[in-house]
DNA sequence: AGTTAAATGAAAAAAAAGTTTCGTGCTGTA
DNA sequence: TACAGCACGAAACTTTTTTTTCATTTAACT
């Protein structure tokens, strides 16, 4: 009888149902949370099922899905539904039900979807008190933090290092190679961070780095792979990650992921400290940058 | 009436669909295209209104069903929500229907949730004839390359470049030093491939570099953010990335992504060539790495 | 405490969905 | 061409679901 006055607005049901809160009678709450906890699918059951699985009724969920704005529930079914369908139209989605190993598609679709694979099976693998116990130790603005990667890994320890920098002091990055390495050794001590990036296959030197710098009491960081790199062995914290890819070579997308989850997760830590330390480095750069473009020009 | 005897097997309903792709009558192999096609909400409909979808009656479809290996229409559509209920428990699912901007949860997964929309957006920014272009121009194997980034990104320079010394010789990773880019710019010329990362805030003496490159002839990439670096200009593919993340300092992993994409294309593209190159690297590599890490114990 | 208003669920009525039956028309074979 | 067999859909039938109604309970206010 009654006629659809009212064309659903952009924001998902749940996010209506949420902004009910207030309003809402008691066996209303009870079933918005049935709805919201397992949404959407909880609520493409039948208006009994949802009514039992509330401790409510039929006419009551009929009234709460009438204070959405639904004239009905089929009407409020068929909203659930589109709003899934475009949710569920995602490269991941699509992805996900060609079974993984299509070869549909652009190049950077097909790895971008694998990508969100890697970045869930990451999520999957990495131990949050991991994560959480390395901003901790990197926390500690006084002990001074070297990195150092092997030859793919470099890259990673570069981007770290920066982010590192941007946070904190008593940052330095060492070249994996045999002076720099020895040169750095001498330094490091019972106060130092060393953060080693090594994946395979593993290269010795860092290895032996690695040890030595352990040996000298040093904290150890490692980033490693599924198969975890012999200086695991001397680290008080593993960051064992996934990196096989659909291409000859291995990712370091999830390594970036951690990588920039912690420096994240240290800004907020360090906090107003760090604020300021970057936008003084942004001016300083700022300045020299200048310099150095009229010195490179000239 | 009847019991149910076969229970759901551990595959998708889909994969059990396009499986029994033989024994399907015509107007069931329309049905099947139906529901394959916006799967699974397409199935959500009722039996009539998804027999009228794919031309056909409620009986068909019915029938449709029973091959499937169900006793009832409602029972297929429980396997359906259950099936839509694991495909939904996913990090990147929660972090959406939180509004995304929920501090729930561990930091990696707000973090990996956030990565994965990156990765998403990346893909919809990015032409695929732009990462096809910049493979067919790497793919020549006789242009030497050379790659340079700013201060963040010249762990992504570092990365690319390892990448594709793999593959390809003649590449070369430029400091982004007064020194090291006057030497470089006085070799670079109409044969030469130049590859820059210049993220904001973009480095004056970058785009100096790049300017200049340009005007002796060679062949530009421009690894940058949505704003797009003054250096674009001179760009020959221009990779306009999202860089956004949840936290103080802009993302990588969109950059790193078309990287590793790149690198693996143009693995696939150069071939056999560069299997055969890895394998001899790996071993060179190894032989050296025993020399060096002798000499760094010594 | 008493009154009023709102909220709730049981149950009946109405509507819609799922299931079955059966006749038509097609396809391939004798 | 006639026949068998099968696929198909129309329509009748059955079941389930949605909606409405109404008595009861619960909460709120004087």
């Amino acid at each position: 009888m009654s006629q659809i006055e009212n064309e659903p607005p952009q924001v998902t049901i749940r996010a209506r149902i949420q902004s009910l809160e207030t309003g809402l009678t008691k066996a209303e709450q009870r079933i918005a949370r049935v709805i919201l906890s397992d949404y959407p699918v909880s609520a493409m059951q039948t208006l009994s099922d949802l009514g039992k699985d509330a401790a409510s009724s039929p006419a009551t969920v009929l009234r709460f899905v009438g204070k959405l704005g639904f004239s009905g529930y089929p009407e409020f079914q068929k909203s659930l539904k589109d709003e899934l369908q475009g949710a569920l139209d995602t490269p991941l989605s699509r992805f996900r039900s060609a079974g993984g190993d299509a070869a549909a598609g652009a190049p950077l679709e097909r790895y971008g979807a694998y990508a969100m694979q890697l970045m869930e099976e990451t999520m999957g693998m990495v131990q949050p008190q991991t994560i959480s116990a390395t901003v901790d130790l990197l926390a500690d603005t006084r002990r001074p933090v070297y990195l150092i990667g092997g030859r793919y890994s470099r890259g990673l320890a570069t981007i770290m290092g920066y982010g590192l920098s941007s946070v904190r002091g008593l940052v330095r990055e060492v070249e994996a190679e045999a002076r720099d390495m020895v040169n750095s050794l001498a330094d490091i001590g019972r106060r130092d961070i060393v953060v080693v990036f090594d994946f395979r296959r593993y290269q010795s030197n860092i290895g032996h780095f690695a040890e030595e710098a352990h040996a000298n009491g040093a904290r150890l960081i490692v980033f490693t792979d599924r198969w975890q790199s012999p200086c695991a062995a001397f680290a008080e914290q593993v960051i064992a990650l996934p990196v096989a890819s659909p291409s000859l070579f291995d990712t370091g997308l999830s390594a970036l992921l951690c990588v920039e989850t912690i420096i994240s997760q240290l800004a907020e830590t360090i906090g107003a400290q760090s604020a300021d330390r970057i936008s003084r480095i942004e001016h300083l750069y700022r300045k020299i940058n200048d310099l150095g473009a009229a010195d490179g020009d000239s």
